[in-house]
DNA sequence: TCTTGTTGTAAATCTGTGTTAAACAGGAAT
DNA sequence: ATTCCTGTTTAACACAGATTTACAACAAGA
């Protein structure tokens, strides 16, 4: 386990950052919110643990930032009891628990176990080429920063093209998996719904994120060239 | 969960520990203040129900040492209906809320559950969209400043919806956690009630809180455009 | 009893989407 | 070239699904 640790009172670091090493936790510090959205970004860390008053910029301004990129772990935050008000913030702004200080280490291990633990549901599995990245449960798709709006049948076809991203999808599957029941096989529904979709998601038609197997079917590639 | 009960009245402590412990609660009972002490000090337990008339030193008294000790379990004070101006100085000493005797034993869970809940931190006591704030706890929900009146199944919706922000929610799924039994299926209820609502939280139609997918189903945006 | 408010049903209307069909494009085979 | 074949694109249409409205059924309170 790695945790991430932004706090800028020195002490109160330390003392976290010797806890969780003895308990066996791999433990970055950060002492201002631009070093942690640095190590955040870059660091392959399991939870993070940011306190609400930090010099350079807050720490919901973190989150916030970090949430825009797309980082969903679990973030715990911490505030001074005199300002509990802020809790709400944060977990408006994309927080999955907090602590008011002072607080129990045993109290803080217990809560980032908890949410590490949660984090595998947590995370809304993604599915992304380049510009383009799918949301399995927000059901949703974005290009480049802009939702797209995508009709029911349209979805379904990317979401079944990217879940197997690499495979060549023949017609006749895809239609299998998107209709109930057998269906008339000599409709051209599928090309239609491709070509709506390539007219979405690529507009400049640079991407090329869905490919053509004449006779075989369609693909969309591991990596956009 | 564990509730630990401070009450000197030796039938009313008999009843509220049977009353819990058939709902399956693990119930510690101390009839003093100091027993609650250390109770309260020793064991892990998740709330507290203190009645402020004790006879050795005073339920409020009990509180300010726990709360000194940065104990954080939520507490619940009980007074008696001739003695309820007690209650502010018991809120002011670290209580979270209170119960003027007598009461229904289903109340008093009722409070505690919120209250555990709250104390959690996880399940966010307040989820908010825009203008729109929806009390989990009070159960009511805010637009702008004012309560809006909305009723029970209006509530259901909204608040299911809301806990699952940024998820697509099909009517199926709707249905079936809103109504107890499966339901007629061919009825458009849902519907219906999302046309109440939508023009309640929303009079102008600027908002937009509540999303349309055709033949997938509903969503509360994450953030409001 | 009457009144008031909530919930569910039914019917009328509106709208977007899936579907069809037909025209078009461009390889491959002859 | 020409023909055939397969995939692409476009436009038009019909209808499922969503919204709206009105009302009946029902319960709770006065």
């Amino acid at each position: 386990m790695r945790i991430l640790v932004v706090e800028d009172e020195n002490i109160l670091c330390q003392q976290i950052q010797h806890f969780f090493a003895d308990k066996g936790y791999a433990v970055d510090v950060a002492n201002t919110g631009k070093d942690g959205l640095f190590m955040a970004t870059e660091y392959p860390i399991d939870a993070a643990v940011v306190d609400i008053g930090l010099p350079d910029f807050s720490g919901i301004e973190l989150i916030r930032q970090l949430r825009k990129k797309d980082i969903k772990v679990p973030i715990l935050i911490l505030t001074a009891r005199s300002r509990w008000q802020e809790k709400v913030e944060g977990l408006e702004a994309g927080a999955d628990d907090y602590l008011v200080k002072p607080f129990h280490y045993e109290e803080l291990q217990a809560r980032l176990n908890a949410l590490i633990r949660r984090s595998a549901g947590l995370a809304h599995p993604v599915l992304k080429f380049g510009q383009i990245e799918l949301d399995t449960v927000a059901q949703e798709v974005l290009l480049g920063n802009e939702k797209l709006e995508l009709t029911a049948y349209e979805y379904k076809v990317l979401e079944y093209l990217m879940l197997h991203k690499g495979e060549v999808i023949s017609k006749a599957v895809l239609t299998d998996h998107i209709y109930d029941e057998d269906f008339e096989r000599d409709s051209n529904v599928i090309e239609v719904f491709i070509g709506r979709l390539r007219k979405k998601i690529d507009p400049d038609g640079t991407l090329k994120p869905i490919e053509t197997l004449r006779g075989r079917g369609y693909r969309v590639p591991i990596n956009p060239e």
